[in-house]
DNA sequence: CTAAATGCAAAACCTTTGCCTCAAA
DNA sequence: TTTGAGGCAAAGGTTTTGCATTTAG
């Protein structure tokens, strides 16, 4: 069983279809679907999802902290799974998103926060960039 | 006279009294007003602008590279001018935000943009701290 | 059974836009 | 005078919510 879900039962939440078929899309997810591609990717396989339930779930496993909310630009929240541990890199032209982790990187984050009297708790990256023609 | 009605003038664009005034406030701005703050503060002064009149103007500024929005994930974005090459930690218990800028940073970030095969065109970062008490 | 979860549709937000009027150049 | 800009209100897109109904435990 996905972690995701396993948790869920932990908490005491109910194990709903709806649920547990929502919770399996994002975990078999590799890109970052918006709540409305969640949705549509739910209904096909059961078509009495409501894109209300989907919304509830993503912010039930929001607040869980299971799952992550990004945000690209483009006014739709997105969602991955909480540590995947990686940051996103995004192809002005096509819109691909790479990731990519980079320990260096971690590590400065953690740095700064220090330095400026804070403890890293959580943070967002995004780089946006344009392809290096060979 | 400031940066950006300096370069609105340059680029043609006509000076009303509503830009004018819209401006003025993004220049004298420290924090990171959304549109409707700006709305706010800008009615204080005119009562005759509209808020559609200030959607336009940030827009219009965005579009021109003369301001940055910035989004803290309460989905409303907010604005602040270009250039002033600083990052974000947010305090998660108060909310302040708290600018900072660190070079080592900067340069890694377009380390890895490179390392990855891309020109680093923008980027965005926000970090999200627990003041350390002492 | 009972409380929690769902579906549906309405509402709540934030943002954009059409259209007519106004004003900068 | 001419064309860009503004005001207003309606529309658009995403997300939340009230309420009656269903369902997991």
């Amino acid at each position: 069983m996905g972690k995701l879900l396993n948790n869920c039962q932990e908490r005491g939440l109910r194990l709903t279809n709806q649920r547990e078929l929502v919770i399996s899309i994002i975990e078999n997810s590799n890109d970052h679907p918006d709540v409305d591609e969640l949705y549509k990717r739910a209904a096909e396989k059961d078509n009495s999802v409501s894109i209300a339930t989907v919304y509830r779930t993503v912010k039930l496993l929001e607040d869980a902290n299971l799952i992550e909310k990004l945000e690209f630009g483009d006014g739709r929240a997105r969602y991955e799974e909480s540590g995947k541990h990686h940051e996103h890199l995004i192809d002005v032209e096509t819109g691909e998103v790479i990731e990519f982790i980079d320990e260096e990187l971690e590590e400065l984050k953690k740095q700064i926060a220090n330095k400026l009297g804070y403890k890293l708790i959580d943070h967002r990256l995004e780089l946006f960039g344009k392809k290096i023609k060979l």
